[in-house]
DNA sequence: CAAATTATGATAGTTGGTTCTCATTATCAA
DNA sequence: TTGATAATGAGAACCAACTATCATAATTTG
């Protein structure tokens, strides 16, 4: 369906809002938040624009097992994730480990993993 | 709702199947594989006996971004998965790593960690 | 063994997330 | 500016996973 020849306010609202953020976003986080910038934007064009952007590799999903997928952009590097069992907030951590493919059986290929930390956050925590 | 009350045929079977298994299993592969050892197991009684299970502590599910749950036995240990983009098992891996706490920013408290490895199974990649 | 009652199977219904439809609005090339 | 047409918003539809319903079958207690 569809690559995108026009620019409209709605999607320049909602790359604006991914670009703003240094958390992985829900489709209902982007939808307020680019409420804020433009007057009307449906939900149904956020997961256009979203469908749009990750066909052209300006975003990426982020998956909390149990959660529904969150989005953020492609301009972060490798990077993993920590969820806050309170706030339910998903943010950014700065590093990764070692040695995690020698976690994998002998004959396994290991392209690719995923670190997602659980806790309280530091307002949670607080 | 229900504490369960009674042995059945069915319930035996899917409890066996769990056990049988070095692998976390989706619910429709429980069903199936409940249906070889009780002639007849319908899949609201798979679903009825996990919740069952879960409640009493004796399985705990396995959650791989963008997917359905799986299910496995709590007599296993701590462990992760590995993910098989081939043919979409996942499989237990046998150790765990060190220093994951310490990929949190400061004021965030770790209470729980989980790591998905991606890539081919041996079957797949030889 | 039989009665009391829990558990089951088939299937309808529900749920949350996402996509489709289509009349209307907005963009952009000329 | 304007016409051609892409993009939008609202809401219906969809989908897969899961749960509820309820008549029937099975277990268990006495």
């Amino acid at each position: 369906m569809s690559i995108e020849r026009r620019t409209t306010r709605q999607k320049e609202a909602i790359k604006a809002v991914l670009k703003a953020q240094d958390r992985p976003l829900l489709p209902d986080e982007i939808h307020d938040l680019a409420l804020q910038i433009v007057p009307t934007v449906g939900i149904a064009t956020v997961y256009r624009s979203l469908k749009n952007l990750m066909a052209e590799g300006q975003v990426r999903t982020v998956e909390i097992p149990g959660q529904p997928p969150r989005y953020e952009g492609t301009e972060k590097g490798h990077h993993h994730h920590f969820h806050c069992q309170d706030c339910q907030s998903v943010f950014d951590l700065q590093k990764c480990v070692e040695g995690l493919k020698k976690l994998a059986p002998s004959g396994f290929r290991v392209t690719d993993h995923e670190i997602i930390l659980y806790g309280l956050c530091k307002k949670c925590a607080g």
